[in-house]
DNA sequence: CTAAATTAGTTTTATTTCAAACCAATTATC
DNA sequence: GATAATTGGTTTGAAATAAAACTAATTTAG
């Protein structure tokens, strides 16, 4: 880690340290995707983690939440349909919302996955402390804000 | 942010934070690209800015640094070759080694390109304590070690 | 020394990503 | 109530990504 106590070059460190993170998660969970061959991709169960906690939403709210853009999104979930896990149903009061719902196979696996999921969490925190990882949070979020003003 | 007190519930809002910053930044870089009229993406435009600081290196350790596939790197520096932006050199004393080096339009680039840079990274840590980032890097990467051993 | 293992890079193939242009439905404004 | 602006989603096309199988160069073990 830099130590020339120039904050703008700590940050580049947080940006690798992040991007690293999430590079590793991927590795995991693909792993435990062949593990228990399942052929699903790491970006599908993505949608469908969100989806597990809460069903019945358009994509726009889907595609925020894994922060991509809403073509990749419509991509993705048109994936998730063909393999029956999940089904667009049109918003009878907004027909423009398509509402995307698991189907009985998408809820299925999240009893075989969630587990999984969860225990790469409770990994991953291992000896971090609550207040540590809150005050990080407060930090990472302080600085998307900071960057959002000038956009 | 969630506040049930469960750390690996707590986790997930991590990534998030974390995810978003990568994409809001993506978003300004891509802003400033367009400003001034640089035809060049954002993933070509991280390898050139490590090699600002560090010319003269293989592949795999750029591949390392942006955390990339290698052939994903193979694929951008062809890019970069393509815009005379970097050369490839088969190292003397390895020759599986190609150092890649910036050209002189790839320096040059740097003097344009780097304040901008630095210009973002002022923008999201303003507000920021150093010490705080320093914690949050230290727990950042102790989450990656503990993903790491059980890779 | 030689065979095996490792390391660096490339090619191939398939998936993912996103910007831009677009359509359809809804909401706001006059 | 008509028109403009906004919102949700799709299509298209180009770029980025990575796994897998491969070649070539080097290092290690026997």
């Amino acid at each position: 880690m830099n130590t020339t106590g120039n904050i703008t070059e700590l940050a580049r460190d947080l940006t690798r340290s992040v991007r690293e993170m999430r590079s590793i998660m991927r590795l995991h969970i693909q792993a435990k995707l062949r593990e228990y061959q399942f052929d699903i991709s790491f970006e599908l169960l993505e949608i469908l983690a969100y989806l597990w906690r809460q069903d019945g939403v358009n994509q726009q709210e889907i595609a925020d939440i894994i922060i991509k853009d809403k073509s990749s999104t419509t991509y993705l979930i048109d994936n998730l349909v063909k393999r029956n896990l999940v089904e667009r149903i049109a918003d009878e009061n907004d027909r423009r919302n398509k509402l995307i719902f698991l189907t009985r196979e998408g809820k299925q696996l999240q009893k075989q996955f969630n587990p999984l999921i969860t225990e790469m969490y409770e990994t991953a925190t291992a000896g971090i402390a609550f207040g540590v990882m809150e005050k990080a949070i407060v930090m990472l979020n302080k600085m998307n804000d900071n960057l959002k003003q000038t956009l």
